[in-house]
RNA sequence: GCCAGGGUGGGGUAGUUGGUUAUCCUAGAGGACUGUGGAUCCUCCGACCCGGGUUCGAAUCUCGGCCCUGGCCCCA
């Protein structure tokens, strides 16, 4: 039998229904936030990816060549292609501009819980706003979001620039490793490459900053560094929101082009694929031939999200079986074609089925059955049976809707 | 790329000192029951992941591959 590729999945209409829930509920947060929704191509030239995050990243992504001989890859992640997409659309455009998205992306790596080769990113990125209040909006937009899902999380929220303060000596290669060695909580291995580049003390400073939990004590640890009024400010925004966070000098994000605040979110339930969400300030435009604009996003793991949740009850339609015999049919059609403009959900027979059958086979799934047959149609009424209760009487069609409506979803 | 465990009808399973027609539950279709369902009974449908090897004979032993689950690495 043909199997569908590896780490992809199929979505039953159970699935389906709940996954749609909470894409909904995030963009009604976006909705009301002001981030307008918008799309870019499901593949890319491959350069827009190794131009942001370098060639490294061809080995894990799923890269072709189309019949025009044009190197192309599907897209890993959004942000390089949104940010493209200002570029060429949407230079001139009022700022700031608050844009979302909601999309599938590709990659090429080992599945495992929470990780899929393909898998949905649910992002907002805010484009040409540059103050405190910039970034905090976004990180505000983050936790309303996740709560609005109904995970249970944690928000991490740093900054870039006291880590960077503390790393100034060193050459570029030596602060990659360093900030490894930090993101993984490895102090013994920091401690090593520290104490082999002469630098001892750098270890513990850089210690008690990752493990620091005020503002304070990480200036205290780092200095003073030249964007301070503006995380303060960002960060008494977030506690006059009422936002829950906790500070975080560690988190490096993996990345070089991510320029300030930075903020990541961990799902309580999840194993080892436990990030849900990662965002940041960052500069791409000038990459990509704009103006270095600076631009503030995030990205939530629709699919951990979803794991995270688990199995829950989606919400059922209430359903009319229309059950009829061979005289009612015309009339059920009717009627079949009300109940739906009245926006129920009602299903006929298509099995050439007795109406016992019929009805058995409604009750399995459906909360009511109409019935039609000659009497019905002679009477100009229907036969409205609730299949829980057993109960069934004779009522003129709107009558049954209303009653029908009345009942509201399961 | 690495490590561990796993793969039997649509779902869940029994069966492995190699041996006839592969067990049971559930789901699905039909019937007992042609104007009223859920109970019960009966019938039907439907599986040993793929390929090589050992053997008279493989779901069972063996090798390789694929896939699944969790973890490592990576994580834009």
């Amino acid at each position: 039998m043909l199997q569908k590729p590896r780490g992809t999945r199929d979505f039953l209409p159970d699935e389906m229904e709940a996954r749609r829930s909470v894409e909904w509920r995030l963009r009604e947060v976006g909705r009301r936030w002001g981030y307008r929704e918008v799309c870019t191509p499901e593949f890319e030239d491959l350069e827009l990816f190794t131009m942001r995050s370098g060639e490294g990243i061809v080995e894990e992504m799923y890269v072709f060549e189309d019949k025009g001989g044009r190197k192309l890859a599907l897209r890993p992640e959004i942000t390089a292609a949104v940010i493209r997409m200002y570029v060429n659309e949407a230079k001139v455009a009022p700022k700031p501009l608050r844009w979302c998205y909601f999309a599938d992306c590709f990659r090429y790596e080992r599945p495992q819980k929470g990780r899929y080769r393909q898998f949905w990113q649910f992002g907002v990125e805010l484009i040409g706003a540059d103050t405190a209040m910039a970034d905090a909006e976004v990180i505000m937009l983050a936790a309303d979001m996740l709560d609005a899902t109904g995970v249970r999380y944690e928000l991490k929220v740093g900054h870039l620039a006291l880590m960077k303060n503390l790393l100034d000596g060193l050459d570029p290669a030596a602060q990659r490793k360093v900030r490894a060695h930090l993101d993984k909580r490895d102090y013994d291995g920091l401690n090593e490459t520290l104490a082999a580049m002469g630098k001892p003390d750098l270890a513990r400073s850089l210690v008690s900053l990752v493990e620091c939990r005020t503002l304070a004590e990480a200036f205290a640890i780092a200095g003073e560094v030249p964007g301070r009024a503006r995380i303060e400010q960002t960060l008494a925004a977030l506690d006059a929101y009422g936002v829950k966070y906790t500070l975080n000098f560690g988190i490096a994000r993996g990345l070089d082009y991510y320029t300030g605040m930075v903020f990541e979110g961990f799902a309580d339930n999840l194993g080892a694929e436990n990030q849900i969400l990662g965002g940041g300030t960052y500069r791409l435009a000038h990459l990509f031939g704009g103006d270095d604009v600076a631009s503030c996003g995030f990205a939530i793991g629709f699919d951990r999200v979803m794991v995270s949740l688990g199995e829950a009850q989606p919400r059922k339609d209430t359903i009319v079986g229309i059950v009829c015999t061979e005289e009612g049919r015309a009339r059920a059609l009717e009627v079949s074609r009300a109940f739906r403009s009245a926006g129920i959900r009602a299903e006929m027979d298509l099995m050439e089925r007795g109406l016992g059958a019929q009805l058995a086979h409604a009750s399995k799934s459906a909360e009511f059955a109409v019935v039609i047959g000659k009497r019905e149609v002679e009477a100009g009424t229907v036969m409205l049976k609730n299949l829980k209760s057993g109960e069934q009487k004779p009522l003129d069609l709107m009558a049954a809707i209303t009653e029908v409506g009345a009942h509201g979803p399961r």
